[in-house]
DNA sequence: CTGAAAGCGCTTACAG
DNA sequence: CTGAAAGCGCTTACAG
């Protein structure tokens, strides 16, 4: 096993003829050394391939550098996008993500205490269930933990998510301006806060237009259970002509069902919009029109809302909410799907 | 910021009227402890909401349960699958996984560097550009590490691949026995492992049936690349009518690209097969053939690698193959497409 | 600027 | 089984 033994600050000292604490001083952003002592430390450190110990640094300055990122799945494209992209952004900040896995309550309470074991600089919260008891304990512990995707309903945490309200008014206002009339929702997960959300933009702008709801079943955010919804939503007479998808996850089983199984076109037959813009809504097979969330603003403001109560900067509980952008491709638009798809391949080059 | 001081066994020793050793014994697997001891540590613990904190156990015990995970990119729909697969499994044994990115000469200096940082126990290789010196300083380091996807080309080092050329093999072959003649191949990076095994055992399919490759591009395992390759190779006359793609996450490229840029039919015109069967190749949009490597198997011989080394019962260096499987669907089989699709539902339900 | 020393919160021989 | 104590490899007041 790990025969080889590490090379130790006091190694180096010895080597370099100096005190173990100008050793650590040399590793220390901003302590005080001399350029000569500095000079030896670094000769004897590289002679030795020393590397400081980040675990003894944790337990002397009670900072770890590692921030937790808890999460249900990795099912919906949208989560290894924001994995990727806060992992990047943290590791150039010298951070680093461990990942926890979590869902159900059994899972998470365990999650929980391996959690708190870790001496955590902070948590992300990208788990659907349970996120808000999760927070709780972790603001208690005093870390500093920030809601990611979801909002922070009565838990005193930082939240960062889209304008969903509005993302769900600009799907509506689209497919209404699009002449559509019988227009349906595929709900994801009801207690989540993005879903409720889209869903009240989307009530909104029929309400304004003089519509409601023509239809509404629920795809909890999976595949397969979008995929029924679909068969349920279409089963019968006096179908939707247009149909919000509470995600781009579940809007790829929605068209497929639509297409492959029921034989609908898209959009001749039925409109399709939904919320992400993850890359597959780009790839021609799904050409997806969709309000799009910015991920690299929703991560760039997380990982700021984590070092800025890292640094004690921290003004109260914050609820940053990015703005949503329509990206319109060619499952809308029967009207003009030529131009669309023009469009759409414009976006994309 | 952490107002909150944490308690420590100390403070539960106290409180439990035992000493400090009773309150970790009572918290390490296997110490001797009475069961009234226990009991009382037990309950002041939980009246103060003690956690045993990792951080120092690691120090003392030269055991972090940090498995670092280097990835290049998430974008391989492969990947995200991998990574959620491998925590959960490496949870359940205790162990966490910390991320990082590392791509390109520098990037993987700095990923080294910090890697060594950490205290981890193991760390997987999962990045596509210079695994084999990473692999190396790890080793060198004493710490256990294992290449998956990818071999361990001369490193001393364990890695855990499917049978790469077997599934190349299998892939040439069920093109030949659908009659096709005209087989091209469209290669991943060229200095990876599996793009090479895979290459390598087309070929041996194709000179065991008396043909050769009918045209090459290569597609750098990248989306926009793999179009870019499909759009060159099928310029002109001569077309081929059947093409192998070195992954999924190309084939998806080449399909859209096939299908909605050059106009030809899928598998009328030209047959496409792939490697990997992840979860996008089966939904009805691409209902892609494809020779499917296991990842659930390829995750459990690296947990066991993984543990057996940290174990100490580490047999020397093992290169572990998986086997791979033909996954029929719909972009291969022209003659009987009615008959291909059903099974595909089949598989699918 | 520098060194000696205490301390971070655990684990684990060592005596008893 | 139990407790006192050394030690894991750092950081950081404290004197000088």
């Amino acid at each position: 096993m790990r025969e080889v033994k590490p090379v130790t600050s006091i190694d180096v000292a010895r080597k370099a003829g100096v005190s173990q604490s100008a050793v650590s001083r040399t590793f220390t952003q901003g302590a005080a050394v001399s350029d000569a002592t500095r000079r030896k430390v670094m000769d004897a450190a590289k002679a030795l391939f020393y590397r400081p110990n980040a675990i003894a640094r944790t337990l002397s300055t009670n900072r770890s550098r590692i921030i937790g990122v808890v999460l249900s799945t990795l099912d919906n494209q949208l989560y290894p996008l924001v994995v990727e992209q806060l992992s990047r952004a943290l590791q150039s900040h010298s951070f680093h993500v461990m990942l926890f896995f979590a869902e159900g309550r059994d899972d998470v309470d365990s999650a929980l205490t391996q959690l708190m074991t870790y001496q955590l600089d902070g948590v992300v919260l990208a788990a659907t269930t349970l996120s808000s008891r999760l927070a709780r304990e972790c603001v208690d512990a005093g870390i500093p933990v920030v809601m990611f995707n979801r909002s922070a309903e009565g838990a005193q945490t930082n939240s960062v998510t889209s304008n969903n309200v509005e993302g769900g008014r600009i799907a509506g206002q689209h497919l209404i301006e699009q002449g559509h009339q019988r227009i349906a929702f595929i709900a994801g997960r009801e207690d989540a806060s993005t879903n409720r959300d889209r869903e009240t933009g989307l009530l909104q702008a029929l309400q304004q237009a003089g519509l409601s709801l023509y239809r509404r079943a629920n795809g909890n955010y999976e595949h397969a259970t979008a995929a029924a919804a679909t068969r349920a939503m279409f089963r019968g007479k006096d179908l939707p002509d247009a149909v919000v998808v509470a995600s781009d996850y579940m809007a790829f089983a929605v068209l497929d069902t639509l297409r492959y199984e029921l034989g609908l076109r898209v959009p001749q037959d039925v409109a399709v919009i939904s919320f992400d813009d993850v890359p597959l809504a780009s790839w021609p097979a799904y050409n997806l029109t969709t309000v799009a969330q910015s991920i690299p603003a929703m991560v760039s403001s997380t990982v700021n809302l984590l070092l800025d109560q890292l640094a004690g900067r921290c003004e109260a509980t914050l609820d940053v909410r990015v703005a949503c952008r329509l990206v319109v491709r060619a499952t809308t638009g029967a009207i003009a799907i030529a131009n669309v798809d023009q469009s759409s391949r414009m976006q994309r080059a």
